[in-house]
DNA sequence: GACCTGCCTCGCACACTGTACGACTCAACT
DNA sequence: AGTTGAGTCGTACAGTGTGCGAGGCAGGTC
């Protein structure tokens, strides 16, 4: 695409594109995305996104200071697709849960956002109309001040942690199964059975058979033991 | 085509050293080290660790494969400071939470670990023998199987997303508090401030004076409310 | 008309990255 | 003495983020 030959003087200078709306802020974005969500991290290069934008590969610097800022952006992007359910419907509880479905959801259709998580402070507009929702609804449970915050983040903590796990699993070999893998180590896996028994054990009854119905069950299962843990914690009902 | 490539460093006997303390892998993953824990993720550069072992910038390539293989057995030489103390000691809970703060106090140690959790099985000699003591410490809390599985990736998962929180926070400028951010963000806070009441509440009563206190009360709150939830979880004792 | 002054785009250059490859050294074995 | 093969290294290639300056365009002022 970048052959633009040493033009000469008789043709005319293409129209430079101006009847394209011009690059803007939403349009990088947009194009980040697709780059992000279709090849993840590494994916995303300033000069692919030039191309993808049909512009030259340093124009986005003008709009956006560094690459950096460009991922602050796509991941408060990403954000608004995170959703909490006002807990006034079916109590704090639906609404935590709600929100950490949302927010595993989000992370598995980007799995790019794990490594952004907490790198800086997430204060775009998306980011923080989601923490003010979920602050909401863990106040409507009773808690306030430092348990309010530590409530909050043991959730967000374990979310982020359990989806993080979980998309990163996938997103080595999409093809590649647990199975494979476990396939493939062979030998070393059946010296491990010698010294490790338990493990070899758990290997082979659980992660030989792996399936999404176990990723969802253990999801399930954090996710409720986790909010039993803070009912105990929860201030009496006033 | 390129059947070879799959095959972990761990398949793969390191190759014979000859005579005198010649580059070795342990060496280079000593190197490795040092730049990691000093600089991070992105101060490891195949070249800096050349110029740091008094070597060509390549010569790791014959003990080494490729970068991630690096990062790998890295990733596994601090998985040797993780311990977990047997649970006929104190119980299963004991044993759980001795863990959790061995492996928190890794992560802080070595931040740059918390991208590389979940990228690829961790199979190597120190991950696996973390792994088969922490089954075998749940297993002495009665759980099998699936709830085995269940109720070990739960702590791991809190784990990591807290403490990954917790170390990336710092990793952004170690001088600079949460505070100087508040102070930093100035108008764009006092703006927020009349959209979203709740959030900037708790950005004053809570964010504004955050010290380590707080990061340590956070953890052992949620580390005893998962706990907690687990206890209800677990079978009767027999 | 001419001229200036913003905003915006883009080509080039620089310093850096991971790593493939072939040339080399040098001890050990036949 | 000749051969082998482990181990090291310089060079090269394709790719990265981004600083810089040279422009082009629209609108405003003489």
């Amino acid at each position: 695409m970048a052959e633009k030959a040493p033009v000469s003087v008789w043709t005319r200078p293409e129209r430079p594109r101006r009847d394209q709306p011009t690059l803007g802020r939403d349009q990088i974005v947009d194009a980040a995305l697709e780059l992000l969500d279709a090849e993840g991290l590494t994916g995303l290069s300033m000069r692919r996104l030039g191309t993808r934008l049909n512009s030259g590969a340093t124009s986005v610097y003008w709009h956006v200071a560094n690459k950096d800022e460009l991922l602050e952006l796509a991941l408060d992007r990403v954000m608004a697709e995170v959703t909490v359910p006002p807990p006034d419907d079916g109590g704090w509880r639906a609404s935590a849960t709600g929100y950490a479905r949302s927010l595993r959801a989000m992370i598995h259709r980007h799995p790019w956002t794990v490594t952004l998580f907490g790198g800086r402070p997430m204060i775009g507009p998306n980011a923080t109309r989601v923490l003010d929702e979920t602050l909401i609804a863990f106040g409507a449970a009773g808690f306030t001040d430092l348990d309010l915050e530590y409530a909050w983040s043991l959730v967000v903590d374990y979310v982020i942690g359990a989806a993080g796990s979980e998309a990163s699993w996938q997103r080595g070999q999409p093809g590649t199964t647990s199975a494979d893998w476990i396939e493939a180590l062979g030998p070393y896996l059946t010296r491990l059975a010698e010294e490790r028994p338990t493990l070899s054990a758990h290997i082979r009854d659980v992660w030989a058979n792996e399936t999404g119905d176990i990723l969802e069950g253990r999801f399930t299962f954090g996710l409720t033991s986790v909010l039993d843990g803070l009912e105990a914690r929860r201030p009496p009902a006033r």
